[in-house]
DNA sequence: CGCTCCGTTGAGGCTCATCAAATTCTGTGG
DNA sequence: CCACAGAATTTGATGAGCCTCAACGGAGCG
């Protein structure tokens, strides 16, 4: 893979083979690039916004205050996501965007996404499928969250967040660094710290998960993913119809 | 407005003016058309699918179901929807679509889909808005689950609820007849049906609703939408960048 | 060295689930 | 039109799960 000059196109190439003027339009989004700091909000809630993002190095999340004070992790962001896409069609944002860790990002202006749809039809079409990924990525935590004991919530969090960096690193297996507070955990699965702490330590206890310092290390992901109904959405897709071979 | 020959058209056009071309590449969409009894399921979760819907009448969910046996409802569909697309794009369905009263339903096959996406690029990014709507009311209700109490949570599918049948006949104000069971409300809330009723008594005793025989009233919709963050994300869309008039 | 942030642990209380049963509503066939 | 069965709503009692509050230890950093 090496390092292309558009990551976001890298992740497109997943799902179908781009020709070259489709490949130039996409790293179009990315010509620019902006060093952030940890902490650095991108994107603010109920603020107008008319920017999008390629993430090019680094993990962000978005989430939403509400007005008890209470903060709602909607969705973690990794290399090659493209951000925003909601903010600029709304007048306010409806999320904020922070990055996580020092990042990597590429500005790019919402016209450059109205020519990249009008002018490359079936680079649309690759968005929307990606868009619907996240949807159903969304639905699956929406159960979780509905549905399921906080066990199973916080073990759910950890295996997608093993699955999806993965995808930018490809060495991972079972044994990774989550990058996250027991806080953040718990934004993101509606618990609260001191709950996420004791869950991780029940599955540590019943052998589920093993941890040193930060580290995390899957030691029954089956057992795992089966009792929280967990599938990889970034797998299992099937394309084919979508685009004509040309 | 009167009966268009195409639902999801008339949806379109509330984002931007069709053409002549792009109206007539939309209404094939809907040149079949399927009577469905309440109960009828269009899609099973983990089952292959090839159809998509465009929903014309009539009341309809999308749920999964865990394997304790429990029930999240994922979404409630109301004419002019598209149904459907997370089935196609995966080998198995992630997602039940249920009919919760007698519906008319037209159905397409994904090659109609995909012919529209690459020969009507304006409508696929139009397609592409609604989907990042979608999302957007997804991760309000995330949101909700997440962050928010039982009361609050039935407050806000009320509001919700009564926001989108609003788009379908516009008399309604702030009294309308919900067509869910408790039960449903719970499965959508992540509550109990017994704990759905006493939180819908509660707020009936503090003057948030009032209740007759299935139909209900808002009658402090303000105070009901401030505690609950709601905001109809229907609205406050701002798009004109996006497509170029032509 | 002191400060802050994060993780850890304990005690107690509130929210919501569970179980059970009575009552009302709905629809269907006689 | 009425009788009946099944579904939906309502209510009560009990307890589990998770939150809240509080305190302490350790790691990183100025």
């Amino acid at each position: 893979m090496g390092k292309s000059a558009s990551c976001f196109a890298d992740v497109l190439s997943e799902f179908a083979k781009l020709t070259d003027a489709e490949r130039q339009a996409v790293e179009r989004l990315e010509e620019r690039q902006r060093e952030i700091r940890r902490g650095t909000l991108l994107q603010c809630a109920n603020e107008p916004s008319s920017e999008m993002f390629i993430l090019r190095k680094g993990l962000m999340m978005s989430y939403v205050l509400l007005d008890d004070g209470s903060r709602q992790i909607l969705r973690f962001l990794f290399p090659g996501d493209m951000l925003g896409l909601p903010g600029v069609i709304y007048t306010e944002a409806p999320e904020t965007l922070c990055a996580l860790s020092d990042c990597t990002v590429c500005p790019f202006d919402r016209s450059a996404l109205s020519e990249l749809l009008t002018e490359q039809p079936r680079v649309g079409a690759l968005i929307l499928i990606l868009s619907q990924i996240e949807r159903v990525a969304l639905t699956d935590r929406l159960a979780i969250l509905g549905r399921t004991s906080a066990k199973v919530r916080v073990g759910a969090l950890l295996l997608e967040m093993r699955d999806r960096l993965c995808t930018t690193d490809k060495n991972i297996t079972d044994s990774f660094t989550l990058g996250l507070t027991q806080e953040e955990i718990g934004d993101a699965t509606g618990l609260t710290s001191v709950h996420v702490n004791r869950m991780l330590r029940q599955l540590e206890e019943e052998g589920f998960i093993r941890r040193e310092n930060g580290r995390v290390t899957l030691t029954d992901e089956a057992a795992l993913a089966r009792t929280a109904n967990y599938v990889n959405r970034y797998q299992g897709l099937q394309l084919g119809w979508l685009l004509p071979a040309r």
